[in-house]
DNA sequence: TTTAGATCAAGAACTATTCTAAATAGGGTA
DNA sequence: TACCCTATTTAGAATAGTTCTTGATCTAAA
């Protein structure tokens, strides 16, 4: 998944998106965060490049953007172990893999046509309106990561 | 999922478990937390329980046995947002539901012959050691959940 | 232009957790 | 049994991440 395109205005300065405003604030956070791609910054992690673009932005604010962004969908939290919270703008559903080996966090893709519920059992008349999956391993994917493997 | 049996040498007192003594607190910590059964009980709500049984037990003695626990495997972490984080007995690969209506955290049981990963498409050579999986939403197990359901 | 409400910045406050240091406990050995 | 060594516990301080508070600023609508 290496590009993908939003169909949510907020790509756009100051428009309104769920009746909410599209702030210069809020524009720089979901910016930063898109061009960080599969990089999974934390909050802090985020502030420090919101900065750049506008030296003026805040912590708080950056915090206060990132909730508001997670809870209009636009943005997803991705929480592992207590660790400080990563936030992703990769809406598609998708599972993290943080490696113990490199410490990095990778998105894993669905396979085609699989559901991510459908090897739960779920109670009859659950509802099921978000889901987070995390794994924990070797990713196998670096030669250090590779010659972890025993 | 009612009753189950521990293969593991932690319910007699103070032997050793993997290199480790199961001292007189983290067996009080492991047995409040089985006797907590299905409630996924946080640190501090352990804490309480676990006073009752030994008046002088430490909050960061439970902590500590918590932690041992974890890392010797006997019971695992749940990390359900950036909530506290709560304790599980039950080793079986399940997932968490979190009910937004009763505020419940339920364990949620891999179907039959089902594989948890089997649907996401792991990179070759990569091998996962612990898969978190949490949901959220309805439960619509309690009427009061029922009747939330648009 | 005025007004009302949303949003922002800065820093204080809070919560869950970890760390530190000293005391204690328990097992192995003489 | 007495001693030693190490693991563990305790209590409280410290920390990290996050949320809250307050007053200032911005924006849209009237």
């Amino acid at each position: 998944m290496a590009e993908k395109t939003l169909d949510i205005p907020i790509s756009t300065t100051a428009e309104d998106f769920g009746g909410l405003r599209m702030t210069k604030q809020r524009q720089v956070v979901y910016d930063v965060l898109a061009a960080l791609g599969r990089e999974h910054p934390t909050a802090a992690e985020i502030f420090v490049d919101a900065k750049e673009r506008m030296p003026s932005i805040s912590l708080a604010t950056v915090y206060n953007c990132l909730e508001t962004l997670t809870g209009a969908g636009v943005i997803r939290q991705v929480c592992i172990d207590r660790a400080a919270a990563r936030y992703c703008a990769n809406l598609t559903p998708h599972a993290h893999f943080y490696c113990d080996c490199c410490e990095k966090v990778f998105d894993i893709e669905l396979k085609d046509s699989a559901e991510a519920t459908s090897v739960w059992s779920l109670p009859k008349g659950s509802k099921v309106t978000e889901m987070q999956v995390a794994m924990r391993g070797i990713c196998g994917l670096c030669p250090r990561c590779r010659s972890e493997e025993s």
